[in-house]
DNA sequence: TTGTTAATTGTTATAATATAACATCATGTA
DNA sequence: TACATGATGTTATATTATAACAATTAACAA
């Protein structure tokens, strides 16, 4: 069998309504919202988050155990992802900006490290918070 | 009452386990090591952890929900934190690196928001296990 | 030194997040 | 066909974290 090219039915589902938000859903707001379509089981829903991760799709906000649609069109970025988060409001904004990706993908630290993946989350207040 | 100086006898227990691990440490595996120094309860552990977190002592490292010391000696850093991880062995390290920090302290948006904190998470192999 | 206040503690219960284990089904390929 | 792989469905359970309430302790001011 080859690599996926399509989504499964489940994830799908879950992928629709994740991109249907502008903000992160945690996984049991999933679950509660597509249980009218069938899906019963957290793990239903863990496994087609743990999926939508690993290609890129959505992306896990680890501080807020949370997961946003990745809006670049072409999800190159899923191992190098930058998010800006209001500690008021909890609004997230996924930010691309060339420069600290640049900084960030060029960075080596002393002890011949490598690294394929980062994640950085910035925390304070959006303007309509301050 | 003013803000406290010196630790509770609680955070003291909880900082030393800390301390002398030079990995982190998950919520419930250092309340199975104090249970012996009469912590007997999660939340005695958790508001520990939250208060030696705020004050700096402590980091949390938010994709392995797990507790490292702040080896910083001021400890000033609590809020611009930067860890690589080694997803193989999983040896955890914080990083200071000032060309780095200078570059995440200076980042501005273009929404306005106003940053007061920020944490980079970097995934790879580390040295013995690439 | 005593009353006030805030921080901390202790305790029980429960919420929220996530995975193990196993059986079954679907699909592409040898 | 039959084999391998990925996805599904299901039950149970593990892991991480907080709510709610009562009691105690420490700093400070009157």
């Amino acid at each position: 069998m080859q690599k996926q090219e399509t989504l499964s039915k489940n994830q799908k589902i879950i992928l629709d309504l994740i991109e249907k938000s502008d903000q992160p859903l945690k996984a049991y707001s999933i679950l509660f919202d597509v249980k009218k379509k069938g899906i019963n089981a957290p793990l239903q829903v863990y496994r087609a988050l743990d999926k939508l991760v690993e290609i890129g799709k959505i992306h896990k906000i680890e501080s807020r155990n949370a997961f946003i649609a990745c809006k670049n069109s072409k999800c190159q970025i899923a191992k190098a992802t930058v998010f800006s988060i209001c500690e008021s409001c909890e609004d997230v904004t996924e930010i691309h900006d060339h420069k600290l990706s640049e900084h960030l993908r060029d960075f080596k630290d002393n002890k011949g490290m490598k690294y394929n993946k980062y994640n950085l989350e910035f925390f304070g207040l959006c303007k309509k918070c301050i």
